[in-house]
RNA sequence: GGCAGGUUGCCCGAGCGGCCAAUGGGAGCGGACUGUAAAUCCGUCGGCUUUGCCUUCGAAGGUUCGAAUCCUUCACCUGCCA
């Protein structure tokens, strides 16, 4: 595997890079051979998101630039929890951190190649963190850690008030000491992050330095905003998942979609693979006839492939356009609206019988949380069967509303389609 | 262990015996305007067999015709002292 002498300045590029030690020493190492590098993933929840991938999709660009990636997932560190500013976690039990390194670590494992000569490894923290006794672990690692200097890190300082158990604050710590074991065991230099990880990243610079006397590297990734600044993720639910069980393909495809404008571009170079000029040309397209939205287009396609592959995304392509197209939808066959609405979200029922009313299609779709919150929705206009708008919450579906005989097409506001599938 | 303050709906945060399903802000949701964008304006925002009923204000008891509001105990959080 030959050295892509580019990357950095790809990545730079690409605003991958907001944080870094010495930027020119990491050039000089990144141009001298095939760098071990390392990145860092803590099973806080049984998927991962958007936040996660930033750090996936930049190890692939890094493996695929010739150099060697350890995947670590946080069995350990999983279980003692990163101190955030909102306040103390909540700690899961190791079954539950067991189960979750497993789900992330097969989330990860697609993104990387195992094979040639800058194969990947995938290691766990746990391993060499969990026979650890307390006293070694004070001496070893304790020893180098200023505590006047942890107490000034500003999500340490931000709780101070609210409280931060020794727990938490001991964090940094065990992820300075994986990098340190990295470094030692398989000559790993490089660790990369979230910029929220900037502290944890420079613990382990600098452990490496005062243990071992060694010189290692690290830059963070930009924290990815919503262009009012806040973050995303208030989507349904919560955050953007990977995983399918968690977040639909068609939901996740929907959220790149809707992506703002100004967004786009940012997006574009962080989450895709598309070369510099055809991001260009992209931006430049969007820039010009912005309703066209193909910014947004080649996003939610190019991202939705990364995840949930090709065949998915044509599914989901195919489903948007049906739902979204604009034309009548009794001119669709019952196969091409079965196939969209199995993507956005179906229910079925007993058409032997009479069929529920209005707001319990709704409820049953999962468009409307309860039946209160399903005649509210009507109440405000916000209730569509078929694409015609819905007065009355107690309205019950006839037979001439089926389309091709199987299908009703439920929607709430602007965007949000279900189907109920009568057989 | 002592003293003080705190625990309210998704989040922040008012309420301090009846007018409280509970002020206000944010997020969310719907409408209008649009381009499945942003901004803006309006509405909505516990549940139900929905002009009324039911269950909520850390937990359990109690006082009262009536409690988120008063009392007791417990749990947890914060600060000061030991």
């Amino acid at each position: 595997m030959s050295i892509d002498p580019t990357l950095l300045d790809d990545l730079e590029w690409r605003g991958l890079i907001a944080h870094s030690t010495d930027l020119d020493a990491l050039r000089e190492a990144l141009a001298g051979g095939s760098v071990r590098f390392y990145v860092g993933f803590d099973p806080t929840a049984p998927s991962l998101h958007m936040g996660n991938l930033v750090q996936i999709l930049t190890a692939k660009r890094l493996q695929d630039a010739g150099h060697t990636p350890y995947a670590l997932v946080g069995g350990a560190t999983g279980m003692i929890g990163d101190p955030k500013e909102s306040g103390e976690r909540t700690l899961n039990s190791l079954d539950t951190v067991k189960e979750w390194v497993e789900r992330v670590r097969r989330q990860i494992e697609p993104f990387l190649s195992f094979e040639g000569a800058n194969a990947a490894t995938m290691v766990n923290n746990y391993d060499w963190t969990a026979s650890l006794s307390t006293i070694d672990f004070l001496r070893d690692v304790g020893k180098h850690f200023p505590v006047n200097r942890m107490l000034s890190r500003d999500v340490v300082r931000s709780r101070l008030d609210a409280g931060i158990s020794y727990t938490e604050f001991s964090y940094v710590l065990l992820q300075s000491l994986d990098f340190l074991n990295l470094y030692r065991d398989h000559g790993v230099v490089l660790q990369f992050g979230g910029s929220d990880q900037w502290g944890n990243l420079t613990g382990g610079v600098e452990l490496i330095r005062r243990a071992a006397g060694g010189k290692a590297h690290a830059f963070a990734t930009p924290l990815v905003t919503k262009a009012d600044g806040t973050k995303y993720g208030k989507t349904e639910g919560g955050a953007l998942w990977l995983d399918a069980e968690m977040m639909s393909p068609y939901a996740f495809y929907q959220f790149w979609l809707n992506v703002e404008d100004e967004k786009v571009g940012e997006l574009l170079r962080i989450f895709t693979f598309l070369p510099r000029a055809e991001i260009e040309e992209i931006e430049a397209e969007h820039a010009e006839k912005p309703f066209l939205r193909a910014g947004q287009r080649a996003l939610a396609e190019h991202v939705t492939t990364l995840v949930h592959g090709p065949e998915e995304t044509e599914r989901i392509k195919a489903a948007s356009a049906a739902l979204f197209g604009g034309g009548d939808l009794a001119t669709l066959s019952a196969a091409t609206l079965g196939a969209a609405l199995r993507e956005a979200g179906s229910a079925s029922v007993d058409g032997d019988e009479d069929l529920p009313a209005v707001v319990d299609l709704l409820v049953a779709t999962g468009l409307a949380k309860s039946k209160g919150d399903a005649r509210r929705t009507v109440a405000e206009g916000g209730a569509y069967l078929n694409n015609a708008r819905v007065e009355d919450p107690d309205h019950v579906p006839g037979p001439d509303d089926l389309i091709d005989g199987t299908w009703l097409v439920l929607r709430r506001g602007k965007k949000n389609f279900a189907g109920v599938e009568v057989r």
